[in-house]
DNA sequence: TCGGACTTACAACCAATGGTTGTGGGTGGT
DNA sequence: ACCACCCACAACCATTGGTTGTAAGTCCGA
């Protein structure tokens, strides 16, 4: 099927006649003809019932008009989402079951007017590279991680904090706690694969590790969440850290048990990161959301939180 | 844009190289490299960053693949669209803003997975021409209007009554009133642009018409709603009828008046016609969802309507 | 009834597209 | 240093898709 056909066809079924299309087309009669009885040949079906005064859909045509002009539209967005100069707002999570993402999908429903396109990127070397050429517009990202300077031209906002809770199999020594205060977990080994030691999560791992006494293992490729979750239900020594609201979508009769931590809650900052001059317009609206989304936590009771040393200031009225 | 240029983005995305989307599409490598360099030059970005092992997204690469996927998609489902054997269920109205229509809506909002494609046939007899040969799975129409005899192999449920409401402008006499008569509407000119003394509508009218002495006016080429609205809103001395579950959208300073008629109501029949053999797998909720619909009327209280003496049996349990 | 104005369809031609094969440059592992 | 593997470029060629010219059909008015 091609979409020159499909965008001839469009036109034919709202000028009426061959004729007119193809002037408005700025082609000749002949090339419409063409085209239609190409894009017919394709689908193998008449579309349009000729007459000496016009052609008027047939009832085939009546039904593949909607989908025509559906498919030219998904068409324009495909080559908008990629246009420099006014393409959709473009925000770089840090993967796709963290809390950036539900914040995104959260801003999403509240906005649904907003193009929005969502790209992960590996690392936040490549975060900053991207936003300061332009090719994102805003980055969720664990910033002032040590060695991983802030370049002047970018603006870093301190917008959630994720807490984040154990999670064991059936067998581990845990799995029946209601709760376990972090200060427990030293020697219970935490598995952690895919996270690259100098990475802003390897860096978070790595203080928290080093302030309580946790053996944290990173070793191995990270096979997708799929793996990660068989492993961990299958074997009683290890368990491993996920964000607190994470839905899970895994068969009950694995048994998994999510674990809350306590005392202090380890919490991941996560912080939106932009380029000062940028001047998309629906950054704006992303900001508002992302503070209206945070503030309501303030009327909760206040639990004592864990960030980082080099974690910054926190995230104003986070409670849990 | 190409669409065989979109379908070898994404094939190159899943395979990572080059060299195995060639085989997976059972082309050369370097037909594939000229696609990609094409759609390139077409969307004006890189796409894909080359590597000695293969290529992987650029960000604008990222943000273009849900997009790419999408459109893939869309044009799957345009082809769907016309595809004999499978296809969506395919269903006339009447009318684009009649009680079939909104039957319609309702039935995509209880059952969204069920692929649908509307079209609206001139008259009854291109419907049954229709549902004789497969094109269409179901039509609503009046059925058993004169002239117009069933034939054996299609079948008729009746659905729907649709009461109608008269429409008139602000300086018609009978703008202020609260309701009226059927009775009281003799004398007054009913203006029905486009209604074709043969169809069923025109049956309906006419049988309306002789019953209570109106004088209905179908004269004159139909010029689309908007131009009937507008000659309504502006001639004191005419008025029309409209579904009385129609919205209308509408300037509020027109000042369109509805005028509920009464005692009896006039109602319109709405039958589905459907091929007596025909095997759609969706057919069966469509009459359950139907069903369904017109059964919770029966609780309120019931108003004496008025159908012509051809229109059969009530709908049970209509009420107003 | 005939001719003019209008429609779409078909034939011939030609440039440009899009595939192939062959080859070269570059990187990473042995 | 060589080999294996990747992608890009060049040359070639069949096919596609545009053009012009013409034919066939219908409607309408003289």
């Amino acid at each position: 099927m091609d979409l020159e056909a499909v965008r001839t066809y469009v036109a034919v079924a709202e000028a009426g006649q061959f004729q007119k299309a193809a002037t408005d087309l700025a082609i000749t009669q002949q090339a419409v003809s063409k085209r239609i009885a190409g894009l017919e040949r394709d689908l193998g079906v008449r579309l349009f019932s000729r007459t000496p005064r016009g052609a008027e859909p047939t009832v085939d045509g009546q039904a593949f008009l909607p989908h025509a002009r559906e498919l030219l539209r998904a068409a324009d967005r495909a080559a908008a989402s990629v246009r420099p100069g006014s393409r959709p707002l473009r925000v770089d999570v840090i993967n796709s079951r963290g809390a950036a993402s539900r914040l995104m999908r959260a801003f999403h429903r509240a906005h649904p007017g907003v193009e929005l396109d969502i790209v992960m990127l590996l690392d936040i070397e490549s975060a900053v590279a991207a936003l300061r050429s332009g090719a994102v517009d805003a980055s969720f990202r664990a910033v002032a991680a040590p060695g991983i300077p802030l370049p002047e031209e970018l603006t870093a906002t301190r917008v959630v904090d994720e807490p984040l809770d154990l999670l064991t199999g059936p067998g581990h020594a845990l799995a029946a706690a209601r709760s376990v205060r972090l200060a427990d977990l030293a020697g219970h080994r935490i598995w952690m694969p895919g996270i690259l030691p100098g990475s802003e999560w390897g860096a978070y791992y790595a203080a928290l590790a080093a302030e309580f006494g946790l053996t944290i293992e990173s070793t191995g490729p990270n096979f997708g969440s799929d793996a990660l979750l068989d492993t961990i239900a299958d074997t009683p020594a290890l368990a491993t850290f996920m964000g607190e609201d994470t839905r899970l979508v895994w068969p009950a009769t694995y048994g998994l048990r999510r674990v809350p931590v306590t005392d202090p809650v380890p919490v991941y900052p996560h912080s939106l990161l932009q380029h000062r001059d940028n001047p998309h317009p629906a950054l704006p609206a992303l900001h508002a959301h992302l503070a209206a989304a945070a503030a309501p936590a303030a009327s909760g009771a206040w639990v004592p939180d864990w960030v980082p040393g080099w974690g910054a200031d926190r995230v104003p009225g986070r409670a849990r």
